[in-house]
DNA sequence: CGTGGGGTTGATATAGTTCAAACTCTGTGG
DNA sequence: CCACAGAGTTTGAACTATATCAACCCCACG
């Protein structure tokens, strides 16, 4: 890995704030190291406990029979996940980005703790509708015809997630190929969108894994294209 | 419409039944007829009420700047929706097949049911988890990268909720536009996929909204190829 | 009988995949 | 310390699946 190996970088070393963190059910909770590349969950396994995010980042995937890896959401610090009422996932989670720290709450103990404390019912509600809404408009993502849009609103929604100050540049604890697995693009799909992003000045890339956001309008705007070769009249990005 | 504009063929006249249309909820819902085409809430509308289908089906969808309308799940009886944490959705939905019959449950007092009453908290809380394996699916689906996966799946999953038996044909309540909305593809693309796995004898059409599936293997391989033009030696469907 | 929405099919253009190659950075082992 | 391997990234050239544009059919409905 060409930056510091799923090292975390700092933006998103804050901890996720309590609040976040499923209100009530610490109690119950297990915190854990992971390092990178480890599972949270495996595909198929059965769906014993709840898990969030306290520091680092993952990946919720799925691998089909022809061995292509998709990624259903990257998970961030305060993020929950692991919601289910089958008895098998169908997808798995790996860690990122390290050092990560993962809450796991027993399933069973956790909807217990819901239907004694309303409080605690109504969070978990609340997580489970924000892990809906996520979901959502990750298919509005998806949904999006062109390369353009879909990495334009990739980096928009990550800008969002990480609550990145307006022209701060916003970390990416995901590689090159897990961005392409997220939006069905192949890598090299991937790298020459950022690539023409930055050739037209809608964004710049801080190395390979921050990305500063330079013209919300344009990545937001719909018609942006690719264009592929641009007679060069514009500096390209350092 | 070619088939009966919207009215809903019979294998889904059942209504949904009590228990899985919100149990509990039942002395709080206002149950409505809707028509064809006709708005159950709007899109950037306060989320004041959830929903279920009892009869009919929907769609919940999108319209982005530049028109392109985008379809994010497709509702059918016994599905509950419209949960959110914000004050305003993001999407809109619309009754695509009638006689449609929608129950709708006040948010406020639904979230007071469920913090009063154990059970119908956890039936909540199942709910919602339902409506996030629906969209984890999807996500799956719209990940697919020809055409001709994302169309066998989008078959598949249909067969799945519709519940059919395995060799029913399954009916189709929305018009190819809702599919190719649905798939991010173009109607032609969805038509001509359609006609290919016709041609190759994985599936018959019914008149243009059943499809009976002959070859569940086949929709389910990955490899499945495009083949703009087997040398006509399969007979058609009818 | 004409109109319009839905559906299918054909021809062409193009965006994105595929295959190939090179570069960077990290880590490892002599 | 240098050589080397490997993962991640970028760029180029060719190919191909899908979008696009256009024509047509069918049926329901006024």
């Amino acid at each position: 890995m060409s930056e510091s190996a799923g090292r975390m970088p700092e933006r998103q070393e804050t901890l996720a704030t309590p609040m976040r963190a499923f209100v009530g059910l610490e109690r119950i909770a297990s915190v854990a190291p992971y390092r990178f590349g480890e599972s949270i969950y495996f595909q198929d396994q059965p769906a014993d406990c709840w898990y969030s995010i306290l520091r680092g980042a993952a990946r919720e995937c799925a691998v089909n029979e022809d061995g292509r890896r998709q990624i259903v959401d990257f998970l961030l610090p305060g993020d929950v996940f692991g919601f289910s009422n089958g008895e098998a996932r169908g997808l798995a989670a790996e860690i990122i980005a390290e050092p990560a720290l993962v809450a796991c709450y027993p399933r069973h103990r956790a909807e217990a703790l819901a239907e004694a404390d309303a409080t605690i019912g109504r969070g978990i509600r609340k997580l489970a509708f924000e892990s809906i809404e996520r979901l959502q408009r990750r298919a509005l993502l998806l949904g999006c015809n062109s390369a353009m849009q879909k990495v334009s609103a990739f980096l928009l929604e990550m800008a969002m997630r990480c609550g990145s100050i307006s022209h701060e540049p916003i970390a990416l604890p995901m590689t090159r190929y897990d961005i392409a697995d997220y939006l069905a693009l192949r890598v090299e799909t991937v790298s020459r969108t950022l690539s023409a992003l930055c050739r037209q000045g809608a964004i710049a890339l801080v190395g390979t894994r921050r990305v500063r956001i330079i013209d919300h309008r344009r990545l937001a705007a719909p018609g942006t294209k690719f264009t592929r070769l641009p007679p060069a009249q514009q500096q390209c990005c350092a």
